[in-house]
DNA sequence: GGGGCTAAGCTTTTT
DNA sequence: GCTTAGCCCC
């Protein structure tokens, strides 16, 4: 089966996927196959090979990326498929850490994951526990470099300088008893505890070092530090590495991606063999040429230059709009059109923005334009309150130890446990030594609390006890009902649709998930006495919103840049082209210009057939109105690839057909063929690439008119005059 | 202890 | 402009 495939590969691909063995780069431009690579390689190291399918590691970037992995692999080779290791860093790392985390001390199997959400709120817990005002230093701030320790390996011993590095270091040392204690780990700790465990367990890592005979890494420029060891980990008995990227394509730098784990591979791996493909089957000639020239304006990257033999395309449409509604209704019209006259399917277009927040001013027009669309990301579904809400029960009763759910749902919905008695039920826990959990069941004999209160916390103590045991002989969907019931959950929800709405769906998730699993290809270890709700609660915490994108539908999707990344669309809009947006004003201030070309590097060649650009001459910010400057990177883009546009209302009448060229941000052309020449419709011309044509319109005049030509090889374009010759 | 109101801070991007 | 946290009154 995977012969067949082989035929259709080019030189370059079918070397990658037929490499020996030892290490292996492979430079992998956009749109040039790269999953594919991946995903023949695997088929072909089973088939060809022999070689085991439960010793094959792939890792990917995205939980949706793996599942379409293994569902492709499983066309290729069938039901062998199922016992491959695929999955993102992540999830491999909890899956081992399931497996083998009590070999740590302090650490059990039945450990909560906490999101950043949770992370954020243990941490300003600490922080007033030490006194350390949250204004002085900000939660999220102390987050973000807790988890850049994490990332990078380090403890808390490991910030000693001034008052700040020690204040971090006290905060980042409670924080992490709170976690052990709490029975928690957060998402760097997956990662962080998964190498740890390998250094402090030799045995542990010698029995994974044999297990992974190949170990392939998509998406190798966006690794951080900790990745990095556990892949050099893994990889070093068999050495058989193999590793797919784009360092153009790295924008995870603030999570602590290090682009030097790409472009020095060939140093850490000096016997490594390395293989571009820069050959794009995605893109027109025109798109692929735009990024091309954007991204050259970079100075930290590999040489390559991709190519195409796809058509030269139409031209990339900018729009200059008088403010955010303007942008978003320029980009519904445009919407239309496409889908109206030319044929295109609404799942066929994409929005891409910077910041979620521009999202919103996008939805409004979409929804007034009954244009059908998704939003992937953002607010998440599992970031609802009530959902959240109940989760933490669902948490609370698979670890009871889980003090930051606890804490949520106490008085969730009101049941008379306020502030006062959740302090005195902490110090009777801290008095005792035990989990506020525990502490619940110490109520009822206590003195310092007041009958009234110790009764309720007894009562609510006796509810969560029996949901235990309930969820011990019930499935998770039964577990969910019952919990709604016996909390008086249901109360809340009765009065508000919505919210009820969202529960039905995470009923539905749960009802899904049980279905799946009585399929079962989990092996997990049956030690535990809730397995199952276990394994539930896990695999939400690793899920996003993207994950469950689904393409299929009739929807125009809208996602940030960073969403986009791995996948295509034929029509693509990219708004908000300004500076101090794209690029973002914290990168511009911090010196980050680079990742943000190669940000909108990955946006433009999502695309396969157009791109639709789009900045605003006035926009929001913080509720306060500016005035952005188009982005610098819209001229390092060549002006013979745009065709450029502005605002036109209800103002055009009475301000006449006034240039309005003269405000676009482009730069004038190099090229200056068309010097002091005048055209109008019915004229023939000559274009370089196009060859010859008729003008049918001409909008404003000179070199920078825009010029509607019909040629005869390449259809109806709209051009830059300068770049036509008269005939 | 609960609920409602006001003020402040916020927004980069995500596993 | 919107959301969250903290405060005040019932």
């Amino acid at each position: 089966m995977a012969k067949k495939s082989f035929g259709q590969l080019n030189p370059a691909q079918k070397e990658a996927v037929t490499h020996g063995n030892g290490p292996l780069l492979v430079l992998a431009g956009a749109g040039s196959g790269k999953t594919r690579i991946i995903t023949e390689r695997i088929a072909y190291l089973v088939s060809s090979k022999n070689v085991a399918p439960r010793s094959i590691l792939a890792v990917t970037f995205t939980n949706k990326a793996a599942n379409e992995m293994k569902e492709r692999i499983h066309g290729l080779i069938g039901q062998d498929a199922r016992s491959l290791w695929i999955g993102t860093f992540h999830s491999v790392c909890l899956r081992i850490l399931k497996r083998e985390i009590t070999n740590l001390e302090g650490f059990g199997r039945d450990f909560t994951i906490y999101d950043d959400g949770d992370q954020l709120r243990l941490i300003k817990q600490c922080m007033a526990e030490l006194n350390i005002s949250d204004r002085t230093y900000t939660p999220r701030s102390i987050r973000s470099k807790i988890d850049g320790a994490k990332n990078k390996g380090l403890g808390p011993e490991d910030f000693r300088g001034d008052i700040y590095e020690k204040t971090v270091s006290y905060i980042y040392d409670l924080y992490e008893k709170e976690l052990r204690r709490a029975n928690a780990l957060d998402f760097s700790d997956l990662l962080h505890v998964t190498v740890r465990l390998f250094i402090e367990k030799p045995d542990v890592l010698k029995r994974y070092q044999g297990f992974f005979q190949h170990i392939l890494v998509d998406e190798y420029q966006d690794t951080n530090p900790v990745q990095y060891k556990i892949v050099e980990l893994l990889s070093k008995k068999h050495r058989n590495l193999f590793v797919v990227g784009d360092d153009n394509q790295s924008i995870y730098g603030w999570r602590g991606a290090d682009i030097t784990n790409i472009l020095g591979f060939e140093k850490d791996y000096p016997d490594t063999s390395i293989i571009k493909l820069e050959r794009n089957y995605r893109s027109t000639k025109t798109i692929l040429e735009a990024s091309n020239k954007l991204i050259s304006n970079n100075r930290h990257r590999h040489e390559k230059e991709l190519w195409t033999e796809n058509s030269l395309g139409e031209s990339i449409s900018y729009y200059l709009a008088r403010n955010e509604k303007d942008e978003a209704k320029y980009v519904c019209s445009q919407i239309r059109l496409e889908a109206v006259k030319e044929g295109y399917s609404y799942k066929d277009i994409a929005i891409f923005y910077r910041t979620n927040t521009q999202s919103r001013q996008i939805e409004e027009e979409l929804l007034y334009s009954s244009i059908p669309y998704r939003i992937v990301g953002g607010i998440g579904f599992y970031q609802r309150a009530e959902v959240k809400d109940v989760l933490a029960y669902l948490r609370v009763i698979a670890n009871s130890q889980d003090e930051m759910s606890l804490r949520r749902i106490i008085n969730v919905p009101a049941r008379g446990i306020g502030k006062g008695t959740l302090q005195i039920l902490e110090d009777i826990a801290e008095k005792n030594g035990v989990a506020l959990y525990d502490a619940l069941d110490l109520a009822a004999e206590d003195k310092t609390l007041p009958k009234s209160s110790a009764v309720k916390l007894e009562k609510f103590y006796k509810l969560v006890t029996e949901l235990i045991s309930y969820s011990r002989e019930n499935g998770i969907g039964e577990l969910i009902d019952r919990v709604l019931q016996k909390t008086g959950y249901l109360d809340i929800l009765e009065r508000e649709p919505e919210r009820r709405e969202n529960v039905g769906e995470l009923f539905n998730i749960a009802a899904e998930y049980e279905n799946e699993g009585a399929e079962g290809d989990t092996p997990q270890p049956k030690e535990s006495e809730n397995t199952e709700l276990n394994e539930f609660l896990d695999r939400i915490s690793l899920a996003s919103d993207l994950d469950t994108y689904n393409d299929k539908t009739d929807q125009v999707a809208l996602m940030t840049l960073h969403s986009a990344k791995g996948l295509e669309f034929p029509v693509t809009f990219i708004i908000g082209l300004e500076e101090n947006l794209l690029p973002h004003f914290n990168s511009v201030r911090g010196g980050e210009i680079e990742e943000e070309r190669r940000l909108l590097y990955v946006g433009l060649t999502r695309a396969r057939e157009k791109i639709y650009l789009t900045s605003s001459s006035r926009r929001l910010v913080f509720g306060k109105e500016e005035s952005p400057t188009p982005s610098r990177f819209l001229s390092e883009i060549p002006e013979a690839f745009i065709t450029a546009n502005m605002y036109q209302g209800e103002s055009r009448r009475t301000s006449g057909n006034r240039s309005e060229k003269s405000n676009l941000p482009l730069k004038t052309p190099v090229r200056q063929s068309g010097n002091g020449k005048s055209y109008k419709a019915g004229q023939q011309i000559e274009h370089k690439k196009f060859g010859l044509g008729t003008i049918r319109k001409v909008e404003g005049s000179g070199d920078k008119a825009k010029v509607t030509v019909h040629f005869a090889r390449y259809g109806t374009k709209k051009i830059i005059a300068s770049y036509l010759e008269g005939k």
